[in-house]
DNA sequence: CCGTTAGATGATATGTTATAACATTGCAAG
DNA sequence: CTTGCAATGTTATAACATATCATCTAACGG
């Protein structure tokens, strides 16, 4: 199976599993639970590859009988931000799955207004010019977040057709 | 009067007088009604000099007796940030008066998370890189939001001298 | 094997942020 | 004066998030 996401094509079915499996492993060597829950959160943000809601995700859950109240579903969240497997958009109040699990990046994410389409992309440089700006103002960074909002390439070339 | 903001002294209400004034400018020039709502928003975050939550804002407008709802003061900020005056702090869900009106700058906030204050500072560099990665990725910016969470030089000082 | 403990989950309630929808007011251009 | 438009008023509710306390369960030491 194949489909549109991260603004390009990819096999998608293997890039969850691949997500999945890396969550196994990052866990296994923190020492910490994967658990059903846990799982079954990671598994719904990387299928739908672009961000979710928190109560998005919960009707899914109970869509699926996994029956559940709010904060089971921050509870998973929180877990999966915490150890980096999920990023929280803070524009958006919402979640996605970390699509470079394991490299030390410095995430920014590209927010469609059209579309809503969310994908995540590196910006090292853009990183660096927040450190140094933080610097420079004696500040001590801990997380920078970088949200770009605008158009989405597919979208672009849509009102490009249209006109 | 004098305090701090900004993590720096400064005579503050000058520079209240003077974003209202700026504002009125602004407002004028733009031919858009600088009502008493607006700039009592306005004069209220500027007074406080770091972010303020939009129900904060409300229960200080009731506290005055203007009373009001909450769409009331939505109202007020989304004029206000629309104009450039205010900024929204998507970290907090919250709100800060523009310290730079008239500036052409790429903002970026630096969210202390020990104290709360909040300050803005100009990270042209990481403007750029965010600028750079978007168009890498075809992707149209329209807006980008760059906010730093960790600790602010007093914070660091208190945090040095407490050990 | 058992009891302890710590982390995970379940469940209820509530707090916080934001907007939809519709009514009313007031000012200014035609 | 009336028509149109922007601003404001008002009610209700949607959307996002957490505090609190109870219960379960797997891992560990005795």
């Amino acid at each position: 199976m194949s489909s549109m996401a991260g603004f390009k094509r990819h096999n998608h079915a293997a890039c969850i599993k691949k997500g999945l499996t890396a969550a196994e492993a990052r866990c296994r060597e923190a020492g910490l639970k994967f658990t059903p829950v846990r799982r079954r959160v990671l598994a719904m943000l990387l299928e739908r590859h672009t961000s979710l809601g928190a109560y998005e995700i919960l009707e899914q859950l109970r869509a699926e009988g996994h029956g559940g109240q709010p904060p089971m579903v921050y509870r998973a969240l929180d877990f999966l931000v915490k150890i980096g497997l999920v990023h929280r958009i803070e524009r958006l109040n919402a979640f996605i799955a970390c699509s470079r699990v394991g490299a030390d990046h410095t995430p920014m994410f590209l927010i469609c207004r059209s579309c809503e389409q969310v994908t995540e992309a590196c910006a090292e440089d853009a990183g660096s010019g927040m450190a140094n700006a933080a610097r420079d103002a004696g500040f001590d960074l801990e997380c920078a977040v970088m949200e770009a909002v605008g158009i989405c390439p597919q979208c672009v070339e849509d009102a490009a057709c249209a006109s």
